[in-house]
DNA sequence: GCCGGTTACGTCAACGTTGACGTTGGAGGA
DNA sequence: TCCTCCAACGTCAACGTTGACGTAACCGGC
């Protein structure tokens, strides 16, 4: 180890003197150009093996004439929520196949934060940009893409024009949701979501909406619980839904975490196998609950890797109109959505 | 929106002109360094303004005497584990603080993809890396350190000198976890264990046997199961054991996917209140299952703190020893590792 | 009125790389 | 034999920024 820490990095220049060539050839032995003989190619390659160099990329993109930085930032609220790193990990794998790496970052729903964000990586100079647009507004997004960087979002659509998206089915999925425990004889169903400045959380209790609509069921607004934000908010509100004069017979908990709470009051109450429960988002163990739990699930890897190829042909200059694709979420039934009424 | 696509990025040449000054004056201006006039610092800030410029930090760093990108790489097995999202996330915060983004890549534990995506990180000329060495060899990372790249490791240590590491107390809380099972009057308690060329894996089994040797019980051979790379392989491995003539009576499960493998055999053999289990790492919903699963659960924030903290130490030049930090586990008492052995 | 020092600028070159464009020498054709 | 053409190099400048250094104007003090 050498103690004296950082040594300079080789150079073109130092590949060059030892090889004997100018810096001209090595670069173009380096990035596999014509215009060079095998035997100099030959010592070249000894040369910067010797060396152990390896090419500045930030130098050659600011000299380069697309400026390519090979690096897409991603933008999503929170990385160590489990929906948003499968997310990161699908952007990933597909960026690999274009030796684009990625540089991530948490808005945590804060469109301030978001605003900083969105400038470190401006000024890094990234080709593109993978962006979960925090709630309020978008303003920062759109700046940023008026200004030309490419830009895809995902989960949740743009409130500005000219720009591609990759949503989930979450009106259609809610829907469906809420025809299942319609027609296993549910006519109280309890809808328990998010912040409804989200727009998923929008769009999902419009599908619950529209199930209630088209199963002919009367809308009980005081079954309807929004704004919760986390399992405790969700666990509260849930203990209020059973403590009704007539309380519901299923739940439909639109969002990961408030399933979890809406499950802990179940549990508490030793309800969970009396009343039913469908959630969106699938969780790991869902399966080993008792009941197992039944769930839409979100294709997170389609999901992020249509992000990404979208994301791509855009830096490679597409300027078509604007894709909004939407990922299909299914239905796994387990058993807690299953259940029926209580008698 | 400009269809006309990406257009040029305004430079400093273009503030300058816009200013009438030198662009080294704007250079001033921008960095807030001394030498600007009041009326100069306020004619510059406006034309940035109204032309909207941005500087470009890889000039910047090129041109730079530090060289800093004020980037850094983060290295982990698999960024869609909840375990190393939860880790990258704490990274993040911490390296927000300096104006640090991250680089995040995942080494799917392949030497080969790591060392791949080392030079990625390398060529961006990243000022620091925080891996997670893939199993098997550590040749690259070495190779890497040895060049001068301030280096961290996290979950495992390194198997060269001079390089820091962050840890849990993996051999410690293993025996605690026999010891507490032991405690509760258990003397055949089995191991399953992940692949055995993980650091960890190794650790937790050493603490295993450091347990059984500790309370005065003899290791049954029989009772140990390594190698279990997936949910599926522990759920056979358990089921094994189960059909042994003297099957355990209690089980530790060294790692998250092995823990959920093992409590599908129990599950499945209805066994899951008669035989106790301790599994090593919190996995999401584990107090809701039944019984709810007793752990040893690590401080994953802590272990990405701690790690940032230690590479932007070494960023700033500090020569002095490598540090080994160990950040302790605790056991998680719910149920499932209160079970008396069977009579 | 002159001198030393400071403040507020500007000029120039360089970071590591590559695009544009020379220059050389030899192969090949008329 | 001479000319053309091409392969195989080299030279130079530029990408956007900043370090080193120069210079003009001004200020206070004697």
């Amino acid at each position: 180890m050498d103690v004296r820490g950082a040594r300079r990095e080789p150079t073109m220049k130092d590949v060059a003197a030892l090889a004997q060539v100018s810096t001209k050839t090595v670069s173009r032995v380096i990035n596999d150009l014509p215009g060079a003989g095998p035997d100099v190619v030959e010592r070249v390659r000894a040369a910067a093996r010797t060396l152990g160099y390896r090419p500045n990329l930030t130098a050659s993109s600011l000299r380069r004439s697309d400026k390519r930085s090979a690096t897409i930032g991603v933008l999503f609220e929170d990385l160590s929520n489990p929906f948003d790193a499968a997310l990161l990990r699908a952007v990933e794998d597909r960026a690999r196949q274009n030796d684009v790496l990625v540089l991530a970052g948490s808005n945590e729903d804060d469109p301030a934060l978001q605003r900083e964000l969105l400038t470190s990586l401006a000024t890094r100079r990234v080709d593109g940009i993978v962006a979960m647009a925090a709630g309020g507004h978008q303003d920062a997004l759109q700046q940023e893409r008026e200004r030309g960087t490419p830009m895809v979002l995902v989960d949740r659509p743009p409130t500005f024009d000219g720009t591609d998206s990759v949503t989930t089915t979450n009106r259609d999925s809610s829907r469906e949701a809420v025809l299942h425990l319609a027609g296993r004889g549910h006519r109280r169903i309890a809808f328990l979501g998010d912040r409804q400045t989200l727009w998923t959380s929008q769009e999902r209790y419009t599908g619950y909406l529209e199930g209630l609509a088209h199963t002919g069921l009367t809308l009980h607004e005081e079954l309807v619980r929004t704004d919760l934000h986390g399992p405790d908010a969700a666990e509260t509100a849930t203990a209020a839904l059973l403590d009704l004069a007539e309380p519901p017979t299923a739940l439909f908990t639109a969002q990961n975490l408030v399933t979890v709470g809406a499950m802990r009051t179940l549990r508490a109450r030793g309800l969970h196998h009396r009343i039913a429960l469908i959630g969106f988002d699938d969780f790991p163990l869902a399966d080993m609950l008792e009941p197992a739990v039944t769930v839409l699930r979100q294709d997170v890897p389609a999901l992020g890797r249509k992000a990404a190829e979208l994301i791509f042909t855009r830096i490679d200059g597409d300027q078509s109109p604007p894709t909004h694709a939407v990922i299909p979420a299914t239905l796994v039934q387990r058993g807690s959505g299953e259940i029926p009424p209580a008698p």
